[in-house]
RNA sequence: GGUUUCGUGGCCGAGUGGCUAGGCAGAGGUCUGCAAAACCUCGUACAGCGGUUCGAAUCCGCUCGGAACCUCCA
């Protein structure tokens, strides 16, 4: 048995994981802004924490997986024109900023489920929070580490430095940020530019509002994240996830309000996630270069060749650590879809495979390698989530599952406790802690696998008279609206859909 | 400019001081009426230059190149 080791980005090394609670694990994920739609660069996180919550939970601990929905908007510069990210979209698109929140939080919902992300446990929403936020920046401000300005709030990073360890997260040094030369507008009302809102005063078209002891208003970008965390999970917990984006100046600044407020560092462990990137450039809005979900699973973009389906770009996802940059290509795209085909074929054909024995020897090189290969998933997964690896694994057992259907290999050439292990290897690692499962849109259509028993019998008839021209018209039929017949090498014939 | 990080075979990607993942594509073979699928075999790659070492792609230094963050951002 080997213990889980998670890398922490606040020591920048891999750290055996102790849960603060025996048995119960406290996770925070930062979640979507729900202005817009997500895109592939959303989906890396999201299947990342599913599969630390998936494991976490096979690992036995009760896991209260909290990820935030951010529904307030945020100002887009900060300082400048403060305009709420939300309200003006909804302005452009005519839309109440709550339909619009609700439509993208609806869509994002749905793309989780497609992804096969289990939900997590409290997804607390930033405007159903306010008064959680409003209590934590007066809190801020009695401890003196806050400054009132024009019906504004800020946090005072210089002091916070004076008194405590700032930068612990990025490595940032407030001397070096106060010294950059970058101008930016409207930072007239901080004392420091280091400084950052907890609260900004809402300009009359702002949409978004709430009153507040220092006039009506609107939260800042990182306080909510602070509140939430510590109303579910307590002032401090387990594991906070985000993208590597994120780690300055979000959870930097997360880090700092939630020490003053409530005197712990928030938490324990620190994952980020790497970013995906199109021709070696993180995908982003900024450069233009996003593809929605949307687009992803209908192919409707520019730069995709083709549609992907939900668990192809899961299983691209999984394919490479979660700390490594993920490079987008319609060519890998399609090199995981075809290896995840082979591998989920091959995982059906062991859920058919029962081990009948037989007489002959046990092939003892054979029978430990497949020992050793389904033993090793677990010192994988607990080497910091390496998927990567877990899936090499499986590949590695997929011939030797194939030749035990096929014949190649018997089955008495492996012990009964090795098949069992290699059965239950599939089925803990591949479906549950990878959370891959597949588009079974054939399960329970007895019509359709009717009609196909049918032309597989005319096919045969017409094979046994030597009509070949027939027998191969219905199978290049069938291939091409999806639907492949495989002749075994048993005389049946089996199909699949693509 | 500052901080950090990366550079692996045609493509995507693990990884470790010596035993040289895996996927996709490609080549040959087995099977098949022909295919498909499956099975078997094949690739000695790790930016460049120095250094440390018995031994480095893996450690150190330099050079080149890319990226992320410093501003909304997964």
């Amino acid at each position: 048995m080997s213990e889980l080791k998670i890398y922490n980005s606040l020591h920048r090394q891999k750290e055996v994981f102790t849960s603060l609670h025996p048995g119960h694990v406290g996770m925070y994920v930062c979640g979507p802004t729900v202005s817009g739609e997500s895109h592939l660069g959303h989906a890396r996180p999201y299947i990342t924490f599913d599969v630390v919550f998936r494991y976490l939970k096979h690992l036995g601990y009760k896991v209260r997986y909290v990820r935030n929905i951010t529904d307030a908007g945020h100002f887009e510069e900060e300082g400048r024109e403060a305009v709420d990210k939300i309200s003006k979209f909804a302005k452009i698109e005519k839309l109440e900023p709550m339909e619009l929140v609700q439509k993208y939080t609806n869509l994002y919902h749905w793309a989780m489920h497609q992804f096969n992300c289990l939900e997590p446990s409290i997804e607390p929403t930033a405007t159903g929070h306010i008064i959680e936020q409003i209590e934590m920046i007066k809190t801020i401000i009695e401890k003196g580490f806050a400054y009132e300005v024009n019906g504004s709030v800020y946090f005072d990073v210089k002091k916070y430095a004076a008194n405590y360890d700032y930068g612990i997260l990025s490595g940032r040094v407030l001397e070096d940020m106060l010294e950059t030369t970058r101008e930016l507008e409207g930072q007239d009302e901080k004392r420091n530019k280091a400084d950052f809102a907890l609260w900004k005063k809402a300009p009359p078209e702002h949409i978004m509002r709430w009153p507040s002891p220092w006039g009506e208003g609107f939260p800042g970008w990182h306080i909510e994240c602070s509140a939430m965390s510590a109303k579910y999970l307590g002032s401090q917990f387990d594991i906070h996830g985000g993208g590597m984006d994120l780690q300055f100046p979000h959870h930097e600044s997360e880090i700092a309000q939630s020490e003053v407020a409530h005197g712990d560092m928030m938490a324990k462990y620190w994952m980020h996630n790497n970013m995906i990137t199109i021709n070696g450039r993180k995908m982003g809005k900024a450069y233009g270069n996003t593809i929605t979900l949307t687009e992803m699973f209908s192919g409707t973009s520019s730069q995709l060749d083709k549609p992907y389906s939900p668990m192809t770009i899961r299983f691209f996802v999984l394919q490479t650590h979660y700390r490594s940059t993920l490079d987008f290509s319609n060519e890998a795209l399609q090199a995981a879809e075809k290896g995840l085909q082979r591998l989920w074929s091959a995982y059906e054909t062991l859920q058919n495979l029962t081990y009948t024995g037989g007489t002959g020897a046990i092939n003892e090189e054979l029978d430990k390698q497949v020992r050793t290969w389904s033993l090793e998933c677990e010192e994988f997964i607990n080497d910091d989530f390496n998927t990567a690896k877990v899936l090499a694994n499986l590949f590695e057992l997929t011939p030797v599952i194939n030749s035990l259907k096929g014949g190649q290999i018997k089955m008495h050439e492996i012990s009964e406790d090795t098949f069992n292990l290699l059965k239950q290897t599939w089925n803990t690692y591949l479906v549950d802690i990878l959370g891959i499962r597949m588009e079974s849109y054939n399960q329970d259509d007895n019509k359709l696998d009717g009609v196909l028993q049918m032309l597989i019998e005319m096919r045969k008839e017409a094979k046994s008279r030597k009509d070949y021209a027939t027998s191969d018209k219905i199978r290049n039929e069938l291939l091409s609206i999806g639907i492949q017949l495989k002749d075994e090498k048993d005389g049946t014939v089996s199909y699949s859909l693509q």
